[in-house]
DNA sequence: AAGTCAACGTGGTCAGACCACCCATTTGAT
DNA sequence: ATCAAATGGGTGGTCTGACCACGTTGACTT
């Protein structure tokens, strides 16, 4: 038998990864069965099922009993909600995952300043008007207007995480979401920062000091 | 047999955590083998198999051939290393990715002037006399000293792909180095972030005057 | 033509087998 | 008595085949 030091699931979502590309499958498609994929690739089925589990939680794929597996919309994985218990222990990384984000974010509203549309503009006045408009909406708003989709999934990981890890509700009233729409529109970054500090600053724990004066202490320099 | 909407791995994963903290296991613990499991919980090992697959994948657990199933320090999940294909995948734009490492990069920097430790800097310095320093290591040193486990693991992804993908192997001398690391000693962001951008300039192809000219053009707000 | 239902394909689960590996113990030679 | 080699048991890793539950499809009935 062939020598496989790292774990065969592993080597087989890959594979699948792979083979999603070649045939050039998108969302809502359907791939092989776990039969078939365990014929093509000439592993036990028990093998592609542990891979597909993977996939499964990273919220690659969806899977539906008597029909089949689908390639699923980036977006709300299992993956989180099964950490509940365990997140509280890891205090050390739950900082680093709201330091992330934040960073993130804050990387994120500057390009959002001068790349927003006026379509999403008006998106967000809208919302705001009826009141529908929550932080969350807000934000992905924000890092969709850069037109980076790198940046997109990166920071749907980011915030699906720190949502299910956190108890942040922390609510804008309209004034608040007002303002920051007028300073968007007036591409004035720092007025949107500003105001974008007032909130983030609650879940910045830890160490906020050394990344979030950058304007209150800017004039120290 | 007992009717389970939801997947019975799904239950597993649950069991299996409420067990841990029930015999109060802690990190490095080791927990009842994959056969024991099965027998307590009445499923088979499979099942088992894959809520230990999810376990693994969310960093929980760590399993070894022939020893067993321990407990792993919640940190370095599997996770980013999975994602990391998939989320660059389908990016058809590199200049997404050059831009978010550019991005994550001057957030780090940032951080690394405030944080980085004089061990770390004893580092730099011995590699640059030596001519052993690479903008590669030099990035490495600076994103690791941030303390943050998950930036350092999001910037790896980044660069390896960024790496593979582009054609970029600009040289820094002796004096660009020097000039770095004096920045760092000093704490002083601006100068270090003004070297760095000489050459992260140059792998920023388009839309680089939205996020680079934060210093360039800072005066005129 | 519209409705019914049986066959088929799918994922979900189980049981048992064998392998590769680690470790502690026993065994053996020196 | 000492220490190295062989052994045996326990563990995760993988494969196979079987059965179940569910959805779809298409031929059959009405």
């Amino acid at each position: 038998m062939v020598v496989t030091s790292t774990k065969l699931y592993i080597e087989i979502v890959k594979k699948i990864q792979d083979m999603i590309q070649e045939d050039g499958l998108g969302i809502g498609d359907k791939i092989p069965s776990e039969r078939e994929l365990s014929e093509r690739l000439k592993v036990g089925r028990s093998s592609v099922r542990e891979a597909l589990r993977a996939l499964e939680l990273l919220g690659l794929i969806e899977t539906r009993r008597g029909e089949g597996t689908f390639i699923k919309d980036f977006g709300d994985h299992q993956l989180v909600q099964l950490l509940g218990p365990f997140i509280l222990q890891g205090i050390k990384k739950k900082s680093d995952l709201s330091e992330t984000k934040y960073l993130i974010e804050r990387d994120c509203i500057t390009l959002a300043c001068k790349r927003i549309s006026s379509t999403q503009l008006n998106f967000l006045e809208e919302k705001a008007l009826s009141n529908e408009l929550s932080i969350d909406l807000l934000l992905k708003t924000l890092v969709e207007s850069t037109d980076n989709l790198l940046l997109l999934r990166i920071w749907l990981v980011l915030n699906e995480y720190f949502n299910v890890s956190t108890a942040f509700d922390y609510k804008l009233n309209f004034l608040d979401f007002n303002e920051i729409i007028e300073g968007l529109k007036a591409g004035d970054t720092e007025r949107v920062l500003i105001e974008y500090n007032t909130f983030a600053k609650k879940y910045m724990n830890s160490r906020s000091e050394d990344i979030v004066p950058s304007f209150d202490g800017r004039k120290k320099i």
